[in-house]
DNA sequence: AGCACGCCGACT
DNA sequence: GTCGGCGTGCTC
C-alpha cells in the first residue's frame, strides 16, 4: 500500500500549504482538523487535498492527530474561502481560521467535544442483559437509548450516568453519534398583516429561483424586518436553513428575542465574538448539522456551516461593522452575496440607506430593488427635520437657543429628547489659552481626549492616558481650557441647564462594563431617563418609542471630508439618527445644527431623498472614476520612522510600473502615527477588478517572499476608510 | 505569526 | 562573567 499525504492549510501569514504525511489507515476528509508539527510548534490545520504522491520536499512529516471534534468544513464554505484568500489576498489558511470557532483553532480536541455529541445503544437487549435487575436507574437510561440522546438528557437521568456511559461505551453497547435533528415545528404566532410593498417584497425573496440578491430599501420604520420574517418563514416551511447577518453583537440579543417570540418551538442560535468557547463551537455545530434553523450573527457567522442553507438575510448591508477592519479586512456583506451564488439562494440586502456599490447593482439591474416607502406602522409619520444654521449664532455650550427651547418644550410636555454628539468624553482637545499649546497623544498624530469625571487625558486611538496637567507644558500658563463639546461636557451641561431631567449618557465609556447597555436601554423604554445623550452606537437598531425630539449638535464634521465616502456616511447616519425619534403615532422632531444650511447635502437630506442623494452621488463618483466606477486597494506601510515606510511604498511603485494598475504616490496615513507607529500608503486603482486582482497576487506573493526589513505591511481590498 | 539562533550592553 | 535586547531565518 502506497503512503498517504494531506496538503494542510494553516494559520501563518504564508500564501502556501504544507504537506504531511498520513499514518497508515488514518480516514481523513478534505475539509477536515488535523494537528500537525510545524517547525518547534503544533499547530492546527485544514486539510484540503489527500494524494499518494510524495510532496517533493526534504522532508515530510506525520499527521499527529485527526480530532473527530469537528465535522470537515463544507465545500461552500472551503470554496467561500478560498474565494476570500484570493480576492483580499490573504493567506488561505489564515482566513480559514477565521472562519472557525476558537476552539477548533488550538492544536488539541475540543475538551467539551463529549458534551456535544449524542448516544445510542445498538442493541438495547443486549445492553439491558448487562444490568442487574435492580439496578433501576441504569435500566431506565439504557431504555432511554433506543434513540439517540443528548449529554443533558443523559445527566437528568441519574448523577452517575456519564459514568455509565463511558463504560458501556468502552465495551461497545453504546455509541457515539450525531445528535439527533429536533423536530422543528414551525408555529409561527401571528404574522401582522402587510402593506401592498411589503407583501411584493416577501413575494419576490419567496419567489425567487435560485441566486438572486435583493436590496430591500425601505425607510426606518417601514417594516423591514417584517419582511425578513415572513421570508424567513417560507424559508423555514420548505425546511431550509436561514442565515441573518447583523451588523453588531449589541443588536443580536434584541433581534433574537424578536425571533424567538416569533418562532417559538424554531431552534434558533447565535453566533458572534461575545459567545463563550464552549457556546460559540456548539450553536456553530447546531447550524453544522442543520438542527439550527435560524442562524442569527455578527460578520463572522457568515462562514458558518450550513447545510441546508436557504435564504440569507443581511440587516443594515451599508453598515461599516461588515467590514473587518484589521488583520484579514473582509467584507461580511460581500461575502454573503457570494456565498449565495455559491449555494444558488437568494440573499436579501435590507437598508434605509444602501452603500453605493449595493445601490449601483441594483440600479444596473443585478440586484432586484424592492422598494418600502411607507411607515408600516399604522399613524406613524417620518419625522419633522429642521436646520438650524449656527454659524452667526451665539452657542450655549454648544446648543442654540432654538435647540434649548425644544427641549425644554419636549421635556415640559413629558416627552423623550436625545441629543446626539459625535465624540465622547468631556472636549475632544485641553487647549492653552496663551501661547495655543494643544493636548497631543505621544505615540499618535492626534489630539488627548480630556476625560473630565476620571481627571485623564486619554488618547481614543491608541489608549494612552495621562493626568490632566495644572499648567501648560510649554508655558506654564494655568489657563488651560478645554476645546469642542464631547458627550460628557454636553451631560455637564444640560444637567445644570436642565435639573429636573433625568440625564442618561449613553456612549462607549459609559456601558463599558457588561450588560451596562441592556440596563440602560431599559431605562430608557421604562421611562427612567428623559433625556439621553449618546453617540452613533445609539443610533443603530434600537427602539425609542417615547422619543419625541432627537437635537444633532455638530453635524458639519462628514461635508469636507477628503474622504469621498464621508457624506455618504454622513447621510446614513444623521437618517438613522432622525430615525429614532417619533415611532409610536406621534410626530417626531429632529434639529440639526450646522454651519452650512445652504449645502445641498442638506437639502437631500431634508427631503429625506437617499435615492436622488445616491443617485447624484453615483454621478460625481462616475465622473472622478472613484469606487464602485473603479476598483481599489491600499497598500499601508508602517515603520517606526516615516522614511523607511515611505521607501517601501516606493519600491513597491516601482514593481507595479507599466501594468494596468494605477498606482498613487505613498502619502503618510490620515493618522499618521499611531501607538508608535509612522503610517503611509498607496491607492492601487485599476478600471477592472481583474488586473487588480492579479497585482494584488503578484504583491501578496512578492512581498511574503522578501518580506521588507523593519516595515509593517497590510492590503486593503475595497477600502472603507482612508 | 511563533520560535529559534545569534551576537552586543548592564547586572546578580 | 551571564541575562537579555530584538535582527533574520525557517517552518511540510
Amino acid at each position: 500500500m502506497s503512503e498517504r499525504y494531506v496538503s494542510v492549510a494553516l494559520d501563518v501569514p504564508l500564501p502556501r500549504v504544507f504537506d504531511y504525511r498520513l499514518p497508515d489507515a488514518w480516514q481523513v476528509a478534505v475539509g477536515q482538523r488535523v494537528i500537525v508539527p510545524f517547525g518547534r510548534q503544533v499547530l492546527s490545520g485544514i486539510a484540503l487535498a489527500l494524494g499518494d504522491t510524495a510532496p517533493d520536499v526534504a522532508t515530510v512529516r506525520d499527521v499527529l492527530d485527526a480530532p473527530g471534534d469537528m465535522p470537515p468544513l463544507p465545500g461552500d464554505v472551503l470554496d467561500l474561502c478560498r474565494f476570500c484568500a484570493d480576492y483580499y489576498a490573504y493567506p488561505l489558511g489564515a482566513v480559514l481560521a477565521a472562519a472557525l470557532p476558537g476552539a477548533f483553532r488550538q492544536p488539541r480536541p475540543w475538551p467539551g467535544h463529549e458534551e456535544a455529541g449524542a448516544y445510542v445503544a445498538p442493541d438495547v437487549a443486549r445492553l439491558l442483559a448487562t444490568i442487574s435487575a435492580r439496578a433501576a436507574k441504569q435500566r431506565a437510561l439504557a431504555e432511554l437509548l433506543t434513540q439517540p440522546r443528548r449529554v443533558d438528557a443523559i445527566r437528568a437521568v441519574a448523577g452517575d450516568a456519564m459514568r455509565w456511559l463511558r463504560d458501556w461505551q468502552a465495551v461497545g453497547l453504546v455509541e457515539r453519534t450525531r445528535a439527533p435533528a429536533v423536530a422543528t415545528e414551525v408555529a409561527p404566532s401571528a404574522s401582522p398583516e402587510l402593506n401592498a410593498e411589503q407583501r411584493a417584497a416577501v413575494m419576490a425573496v419567496t419567489e425567487a429561483r435560485g441566486f438572486q440578491p435583493l436590496l430591500l430599501f425601505g425607510i426606518t420604520g417601514s417594516g423591514k424586518t417584517e419582511v425578513y420574517l415572513q421570508a424567513i418563514e417560507a424559508v423555514r416551511r420548505r425546511g431550509e436553513q436561514a442565515l441573518v447577518l447583523v451588523p453588531e453583537i449589541n443588536l443580536t440579543p434584541q433581534l433574537e428575542a424578536r425571533f424567538r417570540a416569533r418562532f417559538p418551538g424554531e431552534h434558533i442560535v447565535s453566533l458572534h465574538s461575545g459567545l463563550a468557547d464552549g457556546e460559540r463551537v456548539r450553536h456553530w455545530l447546531e447550524a453544522g448539522d442543520g438542527r439550527a434553523g435560524i442562524v442569527l450573527g455578527t460578520r463572522l457567522a457568515v462562514f458558518a456551516p450550513l447545510p441546508g442553507l436557504g435564504l440569507i438575510v443581511v440587516d443594515e448591508e451599508h453598515d461599516a461593522s461588515y467590514r473587518q477592519a484589521e488583520g484579514f479586512r473582509y467584507s461580511a456583506r460581500d461575502a454573503a452575496v457570494y456565498r449565495a451564488r455559491l449555494r444558488d439562494v437568494p440573499v436579501l440586502l435590507g437598508s434605509a440607506t444602501p452603500a453605493l456599490e449595493s445601490w449601483k447593482n441594483a440600479r444596473d439591474g443585478r440586484y432586484r430593488l424592492l422598494r418600502l416607502t411607507q411607515r408600516a406602522v399604522s399613524g406613524a409619520r417620518p419625522p419633522r427635520m429642521e436646520l438650524v444654521p449656527t454659524q452667526r449664532m451665539r452657542l450655549t455650550d454648544g446648543f442654540s437657543d432654538a435647540a434649548l427651547g425644544a427641549l425644554r418644550d419636549t421635556l415640559a410636555s413629558g416627552g423623550q429628547a436625545l441629543v446626539f454628539v459625535n465624540r465622547r468624553g468631556y472636549s475632544p482637545v485641553l487647549s492653552c489659552q496663551d501661547c495655543g499649546w494643544m493636548s497631543s497623544c505621544r505615540h499618535c498624530s492626534a489630539r488627548l481626549v480630556l476625560h473630565l469625571g476620571e481627571r485623564k487625558l486619554r488618547c481614543h486611538h491608541c489608549g494612552h492616558e495621562e493626568r490632566v496637567p495644572h499648567a501648560c507644558p510649554d508655558c506654564g500658563n494655568h489657563d488651560l481650557k478645554p476645546v469642542g463639546h464631547g458627550t460628557q461636557r454636553v451631560e455637564a451641561a444640560l444637567e445644570a441647564l436642565f435639573p429636573d431631567a433625568n440625564l442618561l449618557r449613553i456612549d462607549r465609556d459609559s456601558t463599558r462594563r457588561k450588560g451596562a447597555l441592556g440596563e440602560m436601554l431599559r431605562r430608557v423604554h421604562a421611562g427612567e431617563a428623559d433625556l439621553l445623550i449618546g453617540t452613533q452606537m445609539l443610533a443603530k437598531g434600537h427602539d425609542f418609542p417615547g422619543l419625541a425630539l432627537v437635537v444633532v449638535l455638530n453635524a458639519d464634521g462628514g461635508l469636507f471630508s477628503a474622504d469621498f465616502r464621508a457624506e455618504e456616511r454622513l447621510f446614513a447616519q444623521l437618517l438613522q439618527v432622525s430615525g429614532r425619534a417619533g415611532r409610536a403615532g406621534r410626530e417626531g422632531r429632529v434639529l440639526i445644527q450646522t454651519h452650512y444650511p445652504e449645502h445641498p447635502f442638506y437639502g437631500a437630506l431634508l427631503a429625506g431623498d437617499y435615492a436622488a442623494f445616491a443617485d447624484t452621488q453615483l454621478q460625481e463618483r462616475r465622473a472622478l472614476a472613484l469606487p464602485p466606477f473603479s476598483a481599489w486597494a491600499i497598500l499601508r506601510g508602517e515603520a517606526k520612522q516615516l522614511q523607511p515606510a515611505l521607501a517601501f511604498l516606493r519600491e513597491t511603485k516601482a514593481l507595479l510600473a507599466g501594468g494596468a494598475v494605477h498606482v498613487a504616490d505613498p502619502v503618510p496615513a490620515a493618522l499618521a502615527r499611531k501607538a508608535g507607529w509612522e503610517r503611509a500608503h498607496v491607492v492601487l486603482s485599476a478600471t477592472g477588478r481583474a488586473p487588480l486582482q492579479a497585482a494584488l497576487r503578484y504583491l501578496a506573493q512578492t512581498l511574503a517572499e522578501t518580506p521588507p526589513r523593519g516595515v509593517r505591511w497590510a492590503l486593503d481590498v475595497d477600502p472603507q476608510e482612508f
